[in-house]
DNA sequence: GTCTATACCCAGATAGAC
DNA sequence: GTCTATCTGGGTATAGAC
C-alpha cells in the first residue's frame, strides 16, 4: 500500500472515530508515518481527503437495486422472505469494516457538512422510503394488505424504526461491537416489520 | 440581563448552531458584547459554560412523570387518549424555543461528550422505554392487547419512530421551523401509533 | 467587572533543500 | 516524494491597569 492509500485508510479511521475536526493533519502524518508537509503531496488540502472518502462511500453504495419484478415474485412468497431480500442488499454491504466507519461518519458529519447532508437525507432516508412505497402499493394492488392504508406513512412507521437503531448505534453506543449490533438489527427489525405488517395485513394471509 | 446570562443564553444559541467546537470564546464575547478577557470573570472556562447549560436543561427537563394510576385511568378512555396524554408532558417542555436548541446541542454533541451521550441513553432512551413496557404490561392485563406480545419490542416499534423523527429535525432539517415540525411529530406519531396499536389490540376495543 | 496586552499552543498550509 | 523550517491565523486563557 502506497503512502497515498495509507493516508486515505487512516483518515477513515480516525474521522470516523474523532469526526473530521477532531482529528488534525498531523494527527493523520502522524499514523502513516510522515512527515504532515507530505500530506500535501496527495491531497491538495484536508478538505480533499473528506471528499474523496464521501465519493468513495457513494460509489460503493450505489446498489444495484432489487428490480421490481423479482420484488413481485418475492412478496408472494411470504412477507419475512420478502423482508429479508429487501434487507440484504443494503446490510451486505455495511458488513464491510470501513463502510461501516464511513457510515459512522456520514451520520456524525451530517449536523455541519451540507454535502454529507444531503447525501444522507436523499440516498439514506428518502430514497428507500419511496421505493417502499412503490412496494406496498404493488401489494395493495394484490390484496396483501388493507386498502384503506396510507402506505406512505406505512413505509416510514416501518423504516424509521431501523434508522433510529442506526442512529442509537453510530452515536450511543460506538464503538460497540459491530458485528453484533448487524445481528441484532437483522432480528429487531424483522420482529418490527412483522408487527406492522400485521396491522395492515388482510386476514389470513402469509 | 446582567452578563452572565447573557453569555448562558448566548452560548445556548451559537452551540446549538455550530456545535462546542465550532464556537470560539471570542465569538461568545462578541456577541454578548464584551471582551473574551471577560467572560473568565463568570465561567472559569469554556467548558463549565457547556455544562451549566446542560445541568440546566436536566432540571427543565426533570418531568413530573403521569402517575401510573392516572395513566390506568387514561387508558379506560381509548388509545388515543392515552397516548395524548402521554405526549403532552415531554412536547410542552419542548415548545420552548430555548429547550429545543439545546436538545439539538445534545443531539449534535453526543458523539464525542460522555456526560452527554450517557445522558442521552438513560433519561431521553432508556427511561422512557422502561415507562412504556410498564404500561403495555398493564394493558395486557387489562386485556386490552394481546397477551403473547412482546412488550418490550412493543415500546420499542412504538417509541423509536418518534426518536428518529426527533434525529431528523435536528440533524437533518435544522434550523426548519420547530412549530411546524412539533405539529407534524403530533401528527405522525399519532398515525403510527395507531398503525402500532392496531396490531396488538384485542379486536373490537377502541 | 471590564479593559488592553500578551503568552502560549496548535491548527492548516507553503517554500525550498535533498 | 519526503524532509526541515517557517508562516499565518485562530484558539484558550492569564496578568494587571482602571
Amino acid at each position: 500500500m502506497n503512502n497515498k492509500e495509507k493516508i486515505f485508510h487512516v483518515s477513515i479511521d480516525l474521522f470516523s472515530k474523532y469526526g473530521y475536526d477532531g482529528v488534525s493533519i498531523r494527527q493523520i502524518a502522524g499514523e502513516v508515518g510522515i512527515k504532515e508537509s507530505s500530506i500535501y503531496n496527495h491531497y491538495s488540502n484536508k478538505q480533499e481527503i473528506l471528499t474523496t472518502i464521501l465519493n468513495y462511500y457513494v460509489e460503493e453504495m450505489v446498489s444495484d437495486e432489487i428490480p421490481l419484478d423479482q420484488a413481485s415474485l418475492n412478496m408472494d412468497r411470504g412477507f419475512d422472505f420478502f423482508y429479508q431480500a429487501g434487507c440484504d442488499a443494503f446490510l451486505s454491504k455495511l458488513e464491510e469494516e470501513e463502510m461501516m466507519k464511513i457510515t459512522r461518519l456520514l451520520f456524525i458529519e451530517s449536523y455541519h457538512n451540507d454535502e454529507v447532508r444531503d447525501f444522507l437525507k436523499k440516498s439514506i432516508i428518502e430514497a428507500p422510503i419511496e421505493g417502499w412505497i412503490v412496494l406496498f402499493d404493488m401489494m395493495k394492488a394484490k390484496n396483501l394488505i388493507k386498502s384503506d392504508c396510507d402506505t406512505r406513512q406505512l413505509s416510514e412507521s416501518f423504516f424509521y424504526y431501523g434508522m433510529f437503531l442506526l442512529y442509537e448505534h453510530f452515536f450511543l453506543n460506538y464503538p460497540e461491537d459491530d458485528g453484533k449490533f448487524l445481528e441484532d438489527f437483522m432480528r429487531k427489525t424483522q420482529s418490527h416489520a412483522r408487527m406492522i405488517f400485521d396491522s395492515v395485513k388482510i386476514g389470513g394471509i402469509e
